[in-house]
RNA sequence: GCGCCCGUAGCUCAAUCGGAUAGAGCAUCGGCCUUCUAAGCCGAGGGUUGCAGGUUCGAUUCCUGCCGGGCGUGCCA
């Protein structure tokens, strides 16, 4: 037996899943799903089978009856036994056995159990901010949940390319350009003055509302800039650098894995934008209307249900990021290959990438086998229910949320644990706060807008990441006094808190699986807090240290793996862990 | 107007693509530290899942209508 096919029976969903739909297609004679997922009652066992019901449906008998003859040969002694509840559910009840035998063996496996998949070049564009603004708390989500999915995508194996797709183009650089040129004549020292981002992006856009004649420069910077003017240029690549390095700080203290080399910038795009137009033309895929070259596409409708354009080239012979976004789907699937990209962009851009994917592939740009897939979500709301707007100057700024968090988490180590020392409870401020942001983001990822609040987002106890990170330190504090990481013997389960522990620890796979199914990073982190609530429970109710052999060492194994699957599953939400707290 | 998304406990969120008695956390109330870190554990109260119908063994989930909110709907990104 190959390490992949052990691998696919650690998958305990799976194994059973294949077991009952086969006894179950026999019966019935014609393909019939087993549907067997994770009991959601304790009292109705690890798994149920609901498969039975819609099969007698078919059948015309009664649920209950089949059933019955399904478990009589379903053919999994040793591994679980079965009862009939309900209307025609089956409840599967692991062995104690079986659980320990599994979890002795997923104790050797680096990858927890994990299979490896086929490998498939995915592109995660994420993140992406726009450089002319300092990133605030909106660029949380794409941040976190993207890089999330990297990692996930990245432990299971594929071949994963991250981009960055960051705004450092069009007409919002033309006040910032006009400004620090207004700065150098005056004869200030421009790093000076670049240092404060935030001020500067103040200054330039108060001067624009305010200054009649500044904006009008302001709008000659970006013909300027578009015409490949020189001077102008310089003054946008030293702007861009500076503030690239802000992001990339801000990318650090938030422990995401973009770096500079995983940026493509919109302006990388530029010299291409007149190919994708031509390819479009030669495809006489573009009409001009109203001046401006589109793209009109029957399944897109506006007002009126007027045909709705994708506009390629702008009246004034300008861009759109229409043109830009269909260059970077040339780029990667020509240049990058990729095989699958994930655009991990907020919801308000679905009816235009909608449009970017369906143009790509009328123009070639995307092929049958190569998926792009929008990956949305919510905005972000202020206390009242409403947006965040950028205008309204209203914005949290991301850096701020670090700050803070990591100062609250600093006030409360030194008041729990005032015996570490002060570098170390600096350390685990840190590792802290920041979890428990990225968790915050993380836990409630779905594509519905959420509310913004700074203690709900800044809390450390309940569901949160310091929650998972203190059941971890318990555990590296037993083993600190145990003195001893090497064990000899193996998982037996007497208790029903090990056993409940243990099949929860058998469950990462399927977590991991079923993360990936629809790329949400809260099904991992409900994993994860729901195993901490077993461990908690486990560790209340059994004494690891002071009980008697072969006890102890299987308690310590046990708490071994569940200390080696939360660091894992934290990683993997870009949380890290820390020895003590 | 049209399109997409959403409405779940006082608050913030879940619910494994149709499963059994809708779950957590916070807040409130009550227990547990001279055994491994109390950022923890155990327990209580709190719900007509926006409203009204429909589909079926079974609906927070699917369909229809209505109410309420968000986003988008040709030259910002």
């Amino acid at each position: 037996m190959g390490l992949r096919t052990l691998k696919a029976l650690m998958n305990i969903k799976h194994l059973l899943d294949k077991a009952f739909s086969e006894a179950l297609s026999k019966l019935v004679g014609s393909d019939t799903p087993g549907i067997v997922k994770q009991a959601q009652r304790e009292e109705f066992g690890h798994y149920q089978a609901n498969g039975v019901m819609a099969a007698a449906k078919k059948l015309k008998t009664n649920p209950r009856e089949l059933a019955e003859k399904l478990i009589e040969d379903i053919g999994l002694k040793g591994t679980c036994f079965t009862e009939i509840a309900g209307p025609g559910f089956v409840n599967i009840h692991l062995t104690s056995d079986f659980v320990a035998q599994q979890l002795n063996s997923v104790i050797k496996d680096s990858s927890l159990g994990v299979p490896s998949t086929e490998v498939s070049k995915i592109v995660v564009d994420y993140s992406g901010p726009n450089l002319a603004k300092e990133m605030h708390i909106g660029h949380l989500r794409s941040t976190a949940i993207g890089d999330s999915l990297v990692r996930v995508l990245e432990f299971v194996g594929h071949d994963v390319i991250r981009a960055n797709h960051v705004g450092d183009w069009g007409a919002q650089f033309g006040s910032l350009l006009a400004y620090m040129d207004q700065l150098r004549q005056a004869g200030q020292s421009l790093s000076t003055e670049l240092t404060d981002l935030e001020k500067f992006y103040q200054a330039a856009s108060a001067l624009f509302k305010s200054d009649e004649s500044f904006a009008k420069t302001a709008r000659s910077y970006v013909v300027r800039l578009q015409n490949g003017d020189n001077e102008c240029l310089s003054l946008w690549n030293q702007f861009i650098e500076e503030s690239i390095r802000h992001s990339q700080e801000v990318y650090e203290k938030f422990n995401i894995t973009l770096g500079v080399n995983d940026i493509r910038a919109e302006s990388a795009y530029n010299n291409v934008l007149p190919i994708v137009v031509q390819e479009l033309e030669e495809q006489q895929l573009l009409v001009e209307s109203e001046g401006a070259k589109c793209v009109f596409l029957d399944e897109f409708k506006g007002k009126g249900d007027k045909p709705l354009p994708a506009i390629i080239q702008k009246s004034d012979g300008g861009y759109p990021y229409m043109a830009t976004d269909l260059a970077a789907t040339r780029y990667r699937t020509q240049e990058l290959g990729a095989d699958k990209v994930l655009y991990v962009v907020g919801g308000e851009q679905l009816l235009h990438l909608r449009q970017v994917f369906a143009v790509a592939k009328a123009a070639g740009y995307i092929h049958e086998d190569q998926e792009f897939l929008h990956l949305p979500f919510g905005g972000v709301l202020k206390e009242d229910g409403l947006r965040f707007k950028t205008r309204d100057g209203a914005d949290v700024k991301l850096i701020d949320v670090l700050d803070e968090a990591i100062l609250r988490a600093f006030n409360v180590v030194s008041e729990k644990n005032p015996a570490l020392s002060e570098s170390d409870r600096g350390e685990v401020a840190r590792v802290v706060g920041i979890g428990a942001v990225k968790y915050a983001e993380l836990s409630k990822n779905r594509s519905t807008d959420y509310i913004f609040d700074w203690d709900t987002m800044l809390a450390f106890e309940g569901n949160t990441a310091p929650y998972l990170q203190y059941t971890y330190t318990r555990i590296r504090s037993m083993f600190r006094r145990a003195g001893t990481d090497s064990l000899q013997g193996s998982i037996v389960l007497g208790e029903n808190a090990e056993l409940r522990l243990g099949v929860k620890l058998l469950q990462f796979p399927e977590t991991i699986e079923s993360t990936l199914d629809d790329y949400q990073a809260n099904v991992l982190c409900n994993y994860l807090y729901e195993l901490c609530g077993f461990f908690n429970t486990f560790y209340e109710q059994c004494p690891v240290l002071i009980a008697e052999e072969p006890s102890k060492t299987s308690r310590l194994l046990l708490c071994e793996l569940t200390a080696k699957t939360l660091r894992q599953g934290l990683e993997l939400l870009g949380i890290e862990t820390v020895e003590q707290m």
